[in-house]
DNA sequence: CAGAATGCAAGAGCAGTGCTCTCTCTTGCG
DNA sequence: CGCAAGAGAGAGCACTGCTCTTGCATTCTG
């Protein structure tokens, strides 16, 4: 069974989530095809399995990445960054879990509720920052509409927050754009424009934590 | 070959991407499966095909949103509405073009071409707002380093505009917000947060001009 | 200890895929 | 009228996911 899992890892990391033949990886084990269906049910099946440790997998880099011992602001830059690297380490699995979803294949609970945990941790910093003052909580501009309003609240006490809305709207208008340029960088979007994008990554990631409000950095 | 063009779109709209089957397209307009290999020479290259009509599609709406008779600023808004229109309407084209690449395809020139009519149209607006002086343009932070300057001026360049480079930084950062909001709900990611995410999205929208430097909103 | 029950793997087979090769038939043109 | 070119058909190869049946070995039980 963990034979097949850890062959499964490497189909994925190396011809991805297309590419990942059941067939094959039974090959790879050296068992015969119908007999892998004893551990798992479907390709899908065990795609969902392995979409469950990358999700495991980014998480734990960014944790990482946001334990630094440093302001909330710098990990918040680091733990961008960590996601950047992880996905450049394994873009497969990136595509996986924030590209275009997989054909029939529909995320079971299990990993909607695992795949918080990364943007929980930023979170977590963002509420570190406003406990400690240094967040800068821009005055609202036009006030934020009854429906937007709400659902920034259900969010923030989703990511275990306490702060005012307009904070969370910020939160998630930095993640997306922080995933749009990571996404952008690795699905080759970036070609011929910014192609070393280091460079651009790390000013966009320096921006984001500055509209979140960050002035630690 | 008109007709099977048709029907690859007609599949590819149905089914997605990796459901595009040479197979089903041929039995769409009756012909058997080698028959379509004389029209067209492999899966791939229909799909190519079907990747440069989905830029150009993608482009028409973004330029007829640009072309309403308002300020830049809300020109802009609207074109990111009408991408983010688009992508509702045909998310398995939306993937295909800005969702995880597909397995062993590598876009070729021509469309890489084609592909940047959309951000030539947002690159229009700021460059109207810049020559109105209606676009503010925030005093340079830190400054930008070597290669970033460098690839800002080159993509302005490409881009058909002449304006100080931070203006092209501060748009691209923008585009990356714009589509990884857009891509985070058409993939999946803002469910159970932002589930109707249209004032999300307008919110964002307006957010990304701000950032830009559209005053006029 | 003998026999039954259980678990694991193999094999064959079905329907589908992309793609190639050969063959036939129709059509247009000199 | 005859010939060449093009369009489609058919068979076939290697691959995929998945199911069903069969055989073998281990383990549990009376």
């Amino acid at each position: 069974m963990a034979a097949i899992l850890e062959a499964g890892r490497r189909e994925l990391a190396e011809r991805g989530a297309d590419g990942l033949s059941l067939r094959a990886v039974a090959r790879e084990v050296g068992m015969v095809s119908s007999a892998v269906y004893r551990y798992v049910a479907s390709r899908d099946d065990l795609l969902t399995a392995l979409i469950s440790e990358a999700y495991g997998a980014v998480a734990d880099a960014a944790e990482h990445a946001a334990s630094a011992r440093t302001t909330p602001g710098r990990r918040f830059v680091r733990l961008c960054g960590a996601l950047r690297t992880w996905g450049q380490e394994h873009p497969h699995e990136y595509a996986l879990l924030y590209g275009s979803p997989v054909p029939g294949y529909h995320a079971p609970e299990a990993t909607t509720d695992i795949a918080t945990r990364t943007p929980r941790a930023a979170a977590a910093l963002v509420q570190e920052a406003y406990d400690a003052g240094t967040l800068e909580v821009h005055e609202p501009g036009p006030p934020l509409g009854r429906v937007l309003a709400g659902q920034c609240a259900a969010m923030g006490e989703a990511l275990g927050m306490s702060v005012p809305e307009p904070v969370v709207l910020r939160l998630a208008q930095a993640w997306t754009q922080v995933y749009g340029a990571i996404s952008f960088e690795l699905f080759g979007q970036l070609r011929n424009t910014f192609d070393p994008a280091d460079a651009f990554a790390a000013h966009t990631f320096a921006t984001a934590a500055r509209h979140v409000g960050f002035t630690d950095l």
